[in-house]
DNA sequence: GTCTATAGCCTGATAGAC
DNA sequence: GTCTATCAGGCTATAGAC
């Protein structure tokens, strides 16, 4: 039977891993300074799990039941780019909301994602190839500026992930406490402006205030 | 005196070490497997640089002596859209070429930067905050549509150091061989859009044809 | 300059008292 | 359930032969 205390303390112990996985990655920590974050000893984070290994693959698990449902969201009924737009926010809105979870994930996958190759080819790789089927479609009806389905999702990855994984460098180069401000407004912009049915002017061509077929 | 054999050594451990560290950031690499990938000896490592440390930080000395290059080239005195688009294409040429320096970077990045902050925080803050006026100063004379100069720079690393710190990921969903393919064209549409000094047609209103001062 | 051998530390995991 | 003590293996770095 789990006790109360039981619970507690295996949600401490996630909590103290999540911390000190997701900034020293999986080689760089040690069960010592999980321990320590996590106010037990390190025999005890055994009691509860079974090896490094095990305390870090439940982690991986937590994340991943979860990691999908913005994208899922994406309702193939709604209005295309109020779609893709609340898509962006809903994964900007994870970057402000789970910083630690979205640098677990990048951690695994900038080494060449060792344990996520299997959730990645099957699961991931399924659910963006139906999105971008249902974006292809709405392209073709002419309710969305025809842009690559899979780049356009690689681009709401890079830039809202980027606020939670490269925070650090944010953070320096930014004055502004908090490393996020305007992100939400500028990528709003970003994607509106690129997302639009009709086609902007060219690069060198002045504008023609026709709209061309 | 340094000889021939001497030089080709410290680049084959260089270069050994890129491979590895980039792969598995600095304490999930080891001197073994350095060794192996270079052809030497663990010791005879050693014998070429004094630590671990010390091969990591010759690796991320040669980096940053190249990494600024790409902003720094903007140049004041080109069209403005055409200098961003140029400096992206750059950026992007430097993922294709470089994509291990951008993983080292990146794990460096991710956990919390430590041996970059000082670089970060003086020479990449002073020249990210000059690029930064060069483009407002564009903006306030009607030659870029207005948008956040910090926001912008940090959407052209985010979206273009994505294609090779997550390589691992896009070979998964994509079935391309190059993870890359489509990128550029992707990111010339999405900058141009964002670039093009007239306001593309707000949501709903029609776009005026006349180039408001 | 390059190797084998090994020192000495750190780390994940276990034993066993309480 | 939680602790102290400790083992065994892997790691960086050094010693010393060649």
């Amino acid at each position: 039977m789990t006790t109360r205390i039981q619970k507690r303390n295996r949600r401490r112990i996630l909590d103290a891993a999540l911390e000190v996985f997701s900034a020293q990655g999986f080689r760089g920590a040690t069960l010592d300074q999980i321990a320590a974050e996590a106010g037990l000893s390190k025999p005890n984070l055994l009691y509860y799990f079974d090896s490094k290994e095990a305390i870090h693959g439940a982690l991986l698990q937590d994340l991943l039941a979860t990691w999908l449902d913005p994208l899922r969201a994406i309702d193939a009924r709604g209005e295309p780019r109020a779609e893709i737009m609340a898509y962006m926010r809903r994964k900007l809105q994870m970057s402000r909301e789970y910083p630690r979870e979205s640098r677990l994930f990048a951690n695994e996958i900038l080494q060449g994602a060792p344990r996520l190759s299997d959730f990645i080819a099957t699961e991931l790789k399924a659910l963006v190839d139906d999105r971008a089927r249902l974006i292809r479609r709405w392209i073709a009806q002419g309710r969305l500026a025809p842009v690559d389905p899979h780049h356009l999702i690689f681009s709401i990855w890079a830039l809202t992930q980027h606020y939670a994984d490269f925070d650090a460098q944010i953070r320096l180069i930014r004055d502004s406490a908090d490393p996020m401000a305007g992100a939400e407004a500028f990528l709003e912009t970003l994607f509106e402006r690129l997302l639009a049915p009709e086609p902007v002017a060219p690069p060198l061509t002045p504008p023609v205030s026709s709209p061309a077929g």
